[in-house]
DNA sequence: AATATTAATAGTCAAAGAAAGTCAAACAAC
DNA sequence: GTTGTTTGACTTTCTTTGACTATTAATATT
């Protein structure tokens, strides 16, 4: 059964499609009615799905004529990836962020699911079975070790 | 009397035989809820008779409209990872032994170069930067939960 | 014109709800 | 008596909802 988050989340992804264009301004309340659901529904859909490390960007603007426009960010890839590597992990980094980064570059095409899953399967806590410096500090490591063959290679 | 696990094993399996597909998705406590019995029972089944070496891989998501995915793995390739797995690597592997691994199965165009290079990137020394002498412990952890992905996808 | 008021938006946060996961104790089979 | 099963209490994760807050634009008032 479908999550309405998720459905709402490909709405929005369609729109974008569809017209053409990697900006997109909504109605929160008019969406929100659109679905049926609380508004705040949406703030959380954005909150969780359109993120930077999603590689979207919010701006909005409340009052009359309010408005939240949704923004998908055009990353050259090696810019992005070297963005990723030399500022966004830093020296340690969760396995729930790391997945949405990796959930991220297969969404955007750089590298294949198989290529993802293989990534996810080296971080994941279960591989990480490592007491001694934090888990998340080995992970950083790995991730930015196998990220940087996709700019190397 | 047939144990109650042996019984939904039995109707998961047919379950899809008959719709003729290697991936199915159940509700945990909908499923448990038809054999009446604790919830947890389906993770015993699943962890018990669905688990990589019998050929199964489960995915699962909690939540509002959460589900586990049941993905029944086809067997090419299977059973010479699966080897590589659950009996050549063991418990410790060197960097050496793994490159090797990697060389053998890129030439075997089990993956790709590239795929090749992203586990390399993992398993080198400098990734696996952890003190003790485990290194070739996480390494094999490591290593088979990645390769595990390449019978899984 | 400047300022106050009102209506129209959007944001925040916490509680409730809806799954699935874990673990260990009790139980059964061999 | 050792191994495999069943159960249930507790935990974790993710989603949905709603009450309350904050901001802005439009409008009315001075």
């Amino acid at each position: 059964m479908a999550r309405l988050s998720d459905v709402i989340e490909q709405f929005i992804k369609e729109l974008m499609r569809d017209a053409n264009t990697d900006m997109l301004e909504i109605q929160r309340n008019e969406l929100a009615d659109h679905f049926n659901c609380a508004p705040s529904q949406i703030n959380y859909v954005l909150s969780t799905r359109f993120t930077i490390d999603k590689g979207y960007y919010i701006v909005s603007r409340r009052g009359g004529g309010g408005f939240i426009r949704i923004k998908k960010l055009d990353t050259d890839t090696r810019s992005y990836i070297g963005y990723l590597i030399f500022e966004y992990i830093g020296d340690s980094i969760s396995q729930l962020d790391a997945s949405r980064v990796l959930a991220n570059i297969e969404e955007k095409g750089i590298v294949t699911p198989r290529e993802r899953a293989i990534m996810e399967a080296a971080i994941n806590g279960k591989s990480l079975n490592v007491f001694s410096p934090s888990k998340d500090v080995v992970r950083a490591k790995l991730f930015k070790s196998m990220l940087s063959v996709l700019i190397t290679g």
